[in-house]
DNA sequence: TGCCTCACG
DNA sequence: GACGTACGTGAGGCAC
């Protein structure tokens, strides 16, 4: 393997080997079969990053020694393993400085609570009997390449413990890695997918692509990528720079020509040495037994019960008389902080059964059940419709429940439901042959004919409405039902305005938000170990599904009644939780009163124009055939465009266009980003596909689907809002979505046109400008920034002003594009890949952004620490307003899984709170229109965004209401401005 | 049903 | 000296 340049690194600079390199005098252990070399150090990081912090009882964090533990003992038990040892790093400087002096040089230093453990690492390999090696002047890779080398040469095999890419290039016949956190064999396969070579040819592609965190330069401009296909083209690295002249690429060839020496010095760093003077006689690392005096007494010391248990079996008590820890043992850190449901309360107050439930067919027992409701002041309800769809679903059935006594006496261990069926119909009729009719005919009751006949004893909807008004809207009883709006919504196409209402929905999002699901199902398993009645098991599903009034009236009542129980006993569970964990303010002023004000805006919808929509449509239609055709050409076969499986089979498989990346499955990426970069390269398939792309995504997510969505009855399209889906405190809109309707490309924009307002209105739109920027100078507290807001700065050039040192006036428009994108990046929990990537530019570029950032701006990086401290320790962060969000990753075993939930704890009190500022404009304003004395109606949310329908005359002191309510929605130590435009249409008024 | 892709803030 | 990458959503089409 190792070819001329094995010698030829500073053979003089190196320290004198202090005995020959070849095999030292046998000692007293047996010939190698499998030999075992652990990387320690690189093992330990792995480890302390893997692993969740744990502490000794003396409070020394011990979670990477615990992770080195586990595998050793995981290695000791492999029969396989006939011999071992770790190796280490002897120091810090090595023959590599000689060459290169700022070799490793921008190495951070290791994490504070990680130093601790290296002595501890060599006590361990110590208590498990294991031989630890290390060389002054070499680093531990250069021994670990000498001893693999002997391991072969003797006639055994060798495996690396390690995930260090720098030790691939060892990887050949008899050698292979073992990655100790995945317990994955590394092969000649992992290599290629990590540098695109052979193993042989991995030192050649790392001199050229260079590598950051060893500080190796390699040639400026190359990665990996491109190193692989040089070297794969041209054989090896001296060949390359000799043939570099015949490069077509004129920046490529210009760049290998004038760093040459760059990548041959970069070479010799990255290449490990199998030369150096053993300081053992490998046939010595035979596998031995531990001493349970020795390990036994250590492994008490660190704690590490479930290996101390595993040992005493195997290796019996420890027979002498041990000391004890010197430390003083302290009380261990709590690391999982988050706080169970209380226990009382995950039972229910009585096992759930049908004979608690009864139906009410006639008047005297509706009578009666009202009466009950209005004595005990609280009563659960919930109402069966025959769609999903609220504004038009028809009433099919009502439940009730109650618990017995007064209101507040959530102790009662009695309860009772009932169901009210209304309209069931004789089976027959499957739902989509129902909603064939529903079209032309209005409601549930004028759909009688047809073989669905309404069945007897049950009340008329008239009577049953008339009864239950006086009850729904008794400002003496509270009605308590699980995502109430849906049902008031009901109701209210019928003139029923319900109230006082709760929501247990809103209530467990409150309390709970990011821990779990808020859908009745989940919360009833969580909280009342209650598995409920599916609704597919009640209607069917597919084809077979019927519409709830088909559903036998028995049936329908064990479902229905127990949603209303359900219901009742979650929210005997969570109001009493509110007040003791602090979150009244929130539900009562933020999330409760939003219901109403969503509900009426879902009613309200917004014209759309469908004329408009259909030629858009068949123009899309037209425009994606002819691509299609040239698609098919260009390819020289036909496929589906739209498989993103065919697609990549054909760009990197069959034309082999290089970039191809691959997905965690392994199927080929073709997203738009690996797209641009083939147009770019001049390939004009990807052109056409991009194209294709966006038409048939605008043709299909909403040119068509708008159309579908159009209300029979309005005219207009309706759509949902969820208050729970977010755990931010977002809303999110569905059915259809019109939080993401196009506007950032010239064709989308034509799609939000065709959003318009009723005649003699106009649309006006009004918008937070920077809120979550506003936002994060309110709660780091950045004085500068605070400054610039309140003076009314361009935040972003003032950003890029005093970043760059540049002034505001005539500032290169990049300058301000990249301050930009970092201070978006910081709302997003900054990476400096995430940077690097929405800048184009390469990663240590943008990691010196984000360092300079910081520095200008030493408060965000103390919020951003302060935000995660709180968040390990306490489980959620909060908004300004004091809306919860959970973390439930934050403490999770891997570490990928808790950057996550870290970036997402950075951003969650920003978007949360924008969230909470829009939600306490939108409660406040339908009452400040009407005491302006205005008509507008407030239509659509788009998270920073209210669009308002507007009788021309009003426009004007409409929008001075909307932008005073929104402005004045939060006080803040940075002021909140809004933005206002008008127009015939959604676009125009942007 | 899961995955990929892409529309929005 | 490793890992996976910006935050939050919903919807449509494909492949299984």
């Amino acid at each position: 393997m190792a070819k001329s340049k094995a010698s030829a690194p500073a053979a003089g600079t190196a320290p004198a080997p202090a005995q020959p390199a070849s095999k030292p005098k046998t000692g007293d252990g047996s010939p190698i079969r499998h030999l075992y070399l652990v990387d320690g150090s690189g093992y330990l990081f792995r480890a302390y990053h893997a692993l969740p912090p744990m502490t000794r009882p003396d409070g020394t964090p011990i979670n990477a020694v615990y992770g080195f533990c586990r595998m050793l003992a995981i290695h000791l038990d492999d029969p396989e393993v006939d011999h071992i040892a770790m190796i280490l790093d002897a120091g810090r400087t090595t023959f590599r400085n000689q060459i290169y002096d700022k070799y490793k040089a921008n190495r951070p230093e290791p994490p504070e609570d990680l130093i601790p453990q290296f002595p501890l690492i060599r006590e361990a390999a110590k208590a498990f009997n294991v031989t630890v090696c290390e060389l002054e002047g070499y680093e531990a890779d250069d021994l670990i390449a000498t001893y693999a080398r002997l391991a072969v040469e003797e006639g055994g095999s060798c495996t690396i413990v390690s995930s260090d890419k720098d030790l691939m290039q060892l990887i050949r016949p008899g050698v292979d890695m073992m990655d100790p956190i995945k317990q994955k064999k590394l092969g000649p396969e992992a290599v290629m997918e990590k540098f695109g070579v052979t193993p042989d040819k991995v030192v050649d592609v790392q001199a050229l692509a260079g590598d950051s965190t060893d500080n190796v330069p390699g040639v400026p401009g190359i990665g990996v990528k491109t190193a692989a296909q040089l070297i794969n083209e041209y054989g090896d690295l001296e060949t390359l720079l000799q043939r570099a002249g015949e490069i077509k690429q004129p920046k490529r060839r210009e760049a290998l020509q004038t760093n040459a020496e760059l990548a041959r010095i970069s070479k010799q760093l990255v290449h490990l040495r199998d030369d150096v003077p053993a300081p053992a006689d490998p046939d010595t690392f035979d596998k031995k037994r531990p001493d349970p005096n020795v390990l036994l007494p250590w492994l008490e010391q660190q704690g590490f019960k479930s290996l101390i248990a595993k040992y005493t079996k195997e290796l019996g008590e420890a027979t002498a008389p041990v000391a004890p820890a010197a430390t003083a043992p302290l009380p261990p850190k709590k690391t999982e902080p988050m706080k169970p449901a209380p226990a009382a309360h995950a039972k229910p107050n009585r096992p759930f059964t049908t004979a608690d439930y009864e139906l009410i067919r006639d008047e005297a027992a509706l009578d009666e059940w009202i009466s009950e409701a209005t004595k005990a002041g609280v009563v659960a309800f919930d109402c069966e419709t025959d769609a999903l769809d609220s504004n038009n679903a028809g009433l099919v059935g009502v439940s009730l429940a109650l618990l017995d006594g007064p209101w507040g006496n959530v102790n009662s261990t009695r309860r009772r439901a009932a169901y009210l069926p209304i309209s069931h119909r004789a089976p027959g009729g499957t739902k989509k042959a129902e909603a064939q009719g529903a079209l032309d005919l209005g409601g549930a009751d004028e759909r009688a004919d047809g073989d669905g006949k309404l069945l007897p004893d049950q009340l008329a909807l008239e009577t049953a409405i008339a009864k239950l008004k006086p009850l729904l809207e008794d400002p003496g009883v509270l009605k308590v039902g699980q995502n109430i709006k849906y049902d008031m919504c009901v109701f209210e196409r019928h003139g029923v305005r319900i109230g006082p209402v709760d929501d247990t929905m809103l209530l467990s999002f409150v309390l709970d938000g990011g821990k779990h699901g808020h859908g009745m199902d989940e919360l009833a398993e969580r909280y009342l170990d209650h598995k409920t009645i599916k609704f597919s098991d009640v209607a069917g599903s597919g084809a077979k599904q019927v519409s709830f009034d088909r559903v036998p009236i028995e049936r329908a009542m064990e479902y229905a009644a127990e949603d209303a129980d359900v219901t009742l006993q979650l929210w005997a569970q969570f109001k009493p939780r509110l007040a003791h964990e602090r979150m009244v303010t929130m539900y009562e002023t933020i999330e409760r009163p939003l219901i109403p004000v969503l509900l009426s805006m879902e009613q309200a919808g917004i014209k759309v124009d469908a004329p408009a929509l259909k030629r858009l449509s068949a123009d899309f239609e037209k425009r994606l055939g002819e691509l299609e055709r040239e698609i098919h050409k260009i390819a020289g076969r036909e496929f589906n465009v739209s498989s993103p499986k065919q697609l990549g089979e054909i760009l990197f498989d069959e034309q082999k266009l290089p970039g191809g990346k691959r997905s965690k499955t392994g199927a080929w990426s073709t997203d738009a980003s690996v797209l641009e970069e083939l147009a770019n390269a001049g390939h004009p398939l990807p052109v056409k596909i991009l194209e294709h792309r966006q038409l048939a995504k605008l043709k299909g997510t909403y040119t068509d689907a708008l159309v579908r969505e159009l209300d029979a009855k309005t005219g207009r399209v309706h759509t949902s809002y969820h208050m729970t889906g977010a755990a931010t405190g977002r809303l999110a809109s569905t059915d259809p979505n019109l939080q993401n309707i196009p506007v950032r490309t010239e064709e989308g924009r034509k799609i939000r046109e065709a959003f318009i307002a009723e005649k003699g209105h106009k649309l006006l739109s009004a918008d937070y400008s920077q809120i979550e920027l506003r936002l994060l100078a309110h709660v780091a507290d950045i004085g500068s920034l605070k400054e610039a807001f309140a003076r009314g700065d361009d935040i972003h050039a003032i950003t890029a002003s005093e970043m760059f040192g540049v002034p505001v006036k005539g500032m290169d428009p990049l300058v301000r594009r990249r301050a930009k994108a970092i201070n978006f990046g910081i709302i997003y929990g900054i990476s400096a890949f995430g940077l690097a990537a929405q800048l184009g530019i390469g990663q240590p570029e943008a990691r010196d952004y984000i360092a300079k950032y910081f520095q200008r701006y030493p408060g965000i990086r103390d919020y951003m620490e302060r935000t995660k401290d709180f968040a390990r320790k306490h489980g959620f962060v909060q908004t300004p307003f004091g809306r919860k969000i959970h973390l439930k990753f934050i403490n999770d075993k891997s570490q990928g899984m808790r950057a996550f939930a870290e970036r997402a704890a950075i951003n969650a009190p920003l978007q949360g709170g924008a969230a909470d500022i829009i939600k306490r404009a939108m409660i406040r304003l339908p009452q400040a229109l009407k005491d302006a004395h205005l008509e507008a109606r407030m239509l659509l949310q788009v998270h920073d965004e209210l669009l308002f329908e507007v009788a021309d005359q009003e426009i004007d002191k409409t929008k001075e209401v909307a932008r005073t309510v929104m402005e004045g929605a939060a006080k803040l130590s940075v002021p909140l401005v809004v933005e206002t435009g008008v127009g015939l249409n959604w676009a125009a008024a942007h």
